[in-house]
DNA sequence: CAGGCTTATCGTTAAACGACGATAGACGAT
DNA sequence: ATCGTCTATCGTCGTTTAACGATAAGCCTG
């Protein structure tokens, strides 16, 4: 419950991380909107240089977000909903009200 | 429909930057967790530099996600579950299936 | 008022990020 | 085989982040 919680930590804040990044919402965006495979129209898209969105791609695609296939001389990009299952639920557990009591008069245990 | 989803995109990444550390994510789920309020407890939870947990905790505060409120010499940190919900939103977006249909024969239009 | 506790800020250092241009690799078409 | 296109990688530069110690500020208690 301690050691785990670090890992599960670590993983969510990868995700976040990918998340961090408007230019990486963007591709997210158009990923999802787009109702065939893009390669350089991302490139197009962001208003970046090519190497920039290469290096987000590899970002999203590192942090299980999105996938590549192979479609001859381009890349056919993809999301993976998957990937996201842990960082929603750490979502949900924060969102959930739980306990507006704060500041509840409990000094800290004595010696 | 394009400027627009620029301000939104910066806004959930900066939701998503505060979440991308795992000290960040210990905190939220310590104040999740936590019946009263808590000050230093916090430093002594993640382990880190009293300095390095008032940092986070200001970039918590900053990102809207904690709000801190002032009782007597400590400060009683809590939770802001509303500060969410654009990245939920966001994210719920991505997790619905849309298309599998990837990698469409659609060549670019020709000169 | 003095002391102690809690939190924020300052200054510094090392590491990571973001962006770019230039270059190299892979593949289909000619 | 050669060309053109698309993508990934490399090297670089400036900015930002993370972490720490040291220090200051605020507020109860005695």
């Amino acid at each position: 419950m301690t050691s785990a919680e670090t890992d599960e930590d670590t993983l969510i804040a990868g995700l976040a991380k990918a998340l961090a990044h408007p230019a990486r919402l963007q591709i997210l965006r158009l990923l999802r909107a787009t109702p065939g495979c893009i390669g350089g129209d991302i490139v197009d898209a962001v208003g970046l240089a090519q190497s920039t969105v290469s290096e987000h791609l590899r970002i999203l695609k590192a942090a299980g977000v999105i996938r590549g296939q192979i479609d001859g001389p381009r890349i056919c990009y993809g999301l993976n909903p998957d990937a996201m299952i842990a960082l929603s639920g750490f979502l949900a557990t924060l969102t959930a009200p739980a306990n507006t009591t704060c500041c509840i008069p409990q000094p800290k245990a004595p010696s």
